[in-house]
DNA sequence: AAAGTTTTTAATCAAATGATTAAAAATAAG
DNA sequence: CTTATTTTTAATCATTTGATTAAAAACTTT
């Protein structure tokens, strides 16, 4: 058995400040964060957090491109798969993409609002347009349709998935809708949004 | 002809400073935004803040209360007029809210977001849920579809209204949607809207 | 164990920031 | 015109905040 080092960490100092910065961030977004918040939401001495990340803004850039990764990751294989039909990629595109944000609902309004904040920090560094255009998704959507503007497909489609999460503080204000409330309407919705869409297909 | 004071401003400086406050809070947000901002964009002394407003945070909840006004505002009588019918209802709301979101692009984000960054402060000041619950048009879409759950088709029309807005500095990020090209994006979700709600309303 | 290296801490800095104050300027009232 | 009132300004405070530093502690290497 491989000895341990005396009091060996199974989380890394650096780790620990990422976590807390990720749960702070998230929570009060950048401008609002305080770099003591997020070493003592991580038990750990402020310095710490120049000692490993140099500043406030590094850390934040690397919290923040995790984050874009995974509000937008899950979408790109789902809509490139070259081996689905258009039907089953709206269905996982919402099955999935609902799924992962039951566990992060504050993802998209986090991502939304602080590129919003300062556009200059990501200038360039985030193509959703060109991904979507560009997506084998749009190229089956043109051929079964051609006379839906894709881009108002695929918006509708994330606006279905992605706006109750956006929603959430408004809808849950003076305990309209309660936490377990939320949940079951957007497991209902994993069935329900595909329906619509397909729906949608149809029209003429 | 009525004598003019020496110098009357058509503009108070009381209302300057909310001008400038409702610019910069848009922009920034809350946290982002410092008092020094402000002042500077009314072109007046930092000191007139504090002596018409008192402090930064209630400045904020004044400018912040009339978004919300205005961002919920026009859906409620349009949702509740017993004179018109529910597909009426639904073009007035697509039509008219994106009216006047192109003109306040910025609105659904900004509220949101600072909803979500201080929930506290609005506890109980915000029942979006209880008002569509009792609106008219739920009143109305019930009788003609009792298999529909009122809140998923609500939600789904306000997510396509909304979201592209919300969307918007990710479209536009990397220039791969210019504003001309968004601004008749929207122009046509005006009709493409209402016209895929209906459809939603045909589904079997 | 001794020497060297990395990690952590407490203390402190400098700049930024919300707010106040006392005086000056502008306006209104007598 | 003189006095009182309101509005505006410059200067200053007290805190907050991101960051640094120098020393201590923990760990690694020899």
């Amino acid at each position: 058995m491989p000895r341990k080092k005396t009091v060996e960490p199974d989380i890394t100092t650096e780790e620990k400040i990422k976590e807390a910065a990720r749960k702070v961030f998230m929570q009060k977004g950048y401008a609002g964060t305080r770099t003591r918040d997020i070493a003592e939401e991580a038990g750990l001495n402020l310095a710490l957090l120049n000692y490993y990340f140099r500043s406030k803004e590094k850390l934040f850039e690397i919290v923040m491109m995790e984050k874009v990764q995974k509000l937008f990751g899950v979408l790109a294989p789902i809509l490139n798969d070259t081996s689905t039909t258009l039907e089953k990629k709206i269905e996982l595109a919402a099955t999935n993409h609902i799924g992962m944000l039951m566990e992060n609902p504050d993802l998209p309004l986090f991502v939304m609002s602080e590129i919003r904040n300062n556009p200059e920090r990501f200038a360039g560094k985030i193509q959703a347009v060109k991904l979507i255009q560009e997506s084998h998704f749009v190229k089956q959507l043109k051929e079964k349709r051609p006379d839906i503007n894709p881009l108002h497909f695929v918006i509708s489609l994330l606006g279905m998935v992605l706006f109750p999460f956006i929603a959430k503080p408004v809808l849950q204000e003076a305990g309209s809708l309660s936490a377990k409330g939320f949940q079951s309407m957007m497991e209902e919705r994993k069935a329900l949004i595909p329906f619509w869409m397909k729906a949608l297909l149809k029209t003429r």
